[in-house]
DNA sequence: GATGAATGAGGCTTCATTCAT
DNA sequence: TATGAATGAAGCCTCATTCAT
């Protein structure tokens, strides 16, 4: 019997899903290559087998997610075709993924935020398709006459963007006793942006 | 004579101001002690003096610079008693702040991210009595019967902080040619949230 | 039918000169198994089949080169007999070696820098076979008249094969354009030798 | 009291002797600099203060070594105006260099060679004087008549060196007991290079 | 024999902080 | 107050070597 295909990179993702976890717990800066290797029962030197340096693992981890979610987020909305219907469901989509990834959104939204590279060399290319998908959304709902035709897309896709990852991060970083309830926060988040660019309004 | 109240704290507000510059240019992590007291014209040693350690000096600017824009952001909503236009005049002020003084933006944005995680006892109480500025905007919106009454102030609240940080973000981040106008940004933010939280709509 | 000797070798000897390449061009200490076994178009682990280690790998080398060298200058200098004749095809034949198989040079500077430091018990044998055949010519020409007798043969030995030794490096360092001839430097090395050892002077 | 003028530079002298000791004990690439440290008596980061990693170390000893050097042969050679005379006194210069001064001689001739930055990429200014105070000579003899005029300075030149060169490390790598009379090495390198390079022969 | 993924010891270097002046 | 040379703990990473396949 041959190996599983993904044998290959099974030791790939076993150290990256072990990096996202330390990195959720201590934070980039206080991650040591070492807890990441003794989590996912590697040697140190085999992070660097698979990863150019600490950095490089945390970058990849991002590509890694962004890909995997844009991925769903397409399943997520297919057939899906009214645009404000969509908007909801991006945004229901969006933060089901947080609460059922916490280790991974904390590391997408708050380490990822605090890494030099990222924020300024790096160009995230999955995080503007994911964005896009927003955009279009807004064209979309302009061209059919539902969102008004002055909201700049841009404007409005970073924003949307920005609200849902701010309430993300509190809920992420809060403690889980006085957690708010997430989907609600998705419902209020998506019926703020859906009439907020709505015509009649 | 006593002398002057600012000769005393000259040399601390000195070491502040790099210290802001520094941050913002490579991050607290990448900012080195000496390259702040080099910026500020003093020894490294004299930093120590003024502040307990490199965490004290970030969240002095924290404090100072929360305080500053929590004064001026009273002053700019002066005299402004329609909720709605509270709303255009927050947004606008934040967004000039940004503009005028880039390392406001990049200040917020380190605070959010650092203030949960790596600090973890600091409370950042300056930041939540900014936000809650707006919170209060809601409940006499909604008292006034403006907003929907089901409007949840904390998360429009966050909603509405996300959404202009991450487009000041992206603005601080673009360069400079490709700048989007950001008093239009200001308008746009805020008439979504304005008409996203309204009643008629 | 058994395999042809060289068969067995085979493997062995590829990477002995890939060794040589190696060695040659980046010194022992930051030449890398890897790039040797690469060079070799063999994996890593193999060369662990044929050499005990690296150290081990550049022992053979040594070995093996110096062997030949030894060989090739028996037969240089075979029917020659005059002493001084014998000088002077003793450094023709040696920058003849360098100039056409130039990792020879740097091999032997390998040697004798790293075997009395680095490597503290291994005795370059061959090497001082090599040179005590210039010891013997210095010997022989006392004997026969030609050469001064208070002449050192270990320390005229030494000199020769510094002298020798010191200008191929140089040649072998210096940029191809600007190469000074190699036959011309034999020459003069011989002459001064010769002359510098002579009884007449 | 001022503090001697040479205070300033007490630390990094301090290292640098330290280093040489050290080198010439164990090797470049056995000592670590943890033990440079300790035996100059300071913390393992006060050595980057000085020098900017371990190599630089290396080279600034060569430097700082080979400028003495050049300096000192100036003395030894003032007022010795007969090449045949500067000849004999360069040579004793340098072995006697050698001998009094093991722990430089060895780090100069044995761990200087194994560095690839010197090799390759360093261009050994100091070095070259050095040897160019012998090309001098050897064409003021050739101008005054008493060396021929075909012998090339260059090549005599490193001639010269590499066999003084080569006989100092064998008086330095040999071992107490069998180390063989250096002046008397000097007297007869000297010998054959006057007589070698002389006209009469 | 051949492979090459995995190992893991250990060193160079950084940089926040101290303290004698 | 101010200095800045000195400290030294601690982590990222390399790479020779092994061994299961």
């Amino acid at each position: 019997m041959p190996p599983a295909p993904e044998r290959k990179t099974d030791k790939r993702s076993v150290i990256t899903e072990a990096a996202v976890d330390v990195f959720a717990e201590k934070g980039f800066h206080q991650a040591r290559v070492s807890d990441i290797a003794r989590r996912a029962g590697v040697a140190d030197g085999t992070i660097y087998l698979y990863f150019k340096n600490k950095e490089d693992l945390l970058l990849s981890i991002f590509e890694e997610k962004m890909e995997l979610l844009l991925e769903q987020l397409g399943v997520a909305l297919e057939g899906v075709n009214d645009p404000i219907e969509r908007v909801r469901k991006f945004a229901e989509f969006h933060f089901r993924q947080v609460r059922d990834n916490r280790a991974v959104a904390e590391v997408l939204q708050v380490e990822l935020r605090l890494s030099n590279k990222f924020l300024r060399d790096y160009r995230p290319e999955k995080l503007w398709a994911y964005l896009n998908v927003f955009g279009q959304i807004v064209r979309d709902g302009q061209a059919a006459g539902i969102f008004r035709p002055d909201i700049d897309s841009f404007i409005s896709m970073w924003s949307f963007f920005g609200a849902m990852d701010e309430l993300a991060m509190q809920w992420v970083l809060s403690k889980k006793q006085d957690r708010f309830p997430i989907d609600e926060a998705a419902r209020q988040v998506a019926e703020i942006f859906i009439r907020g660019m709505g015509v009649t309004a």
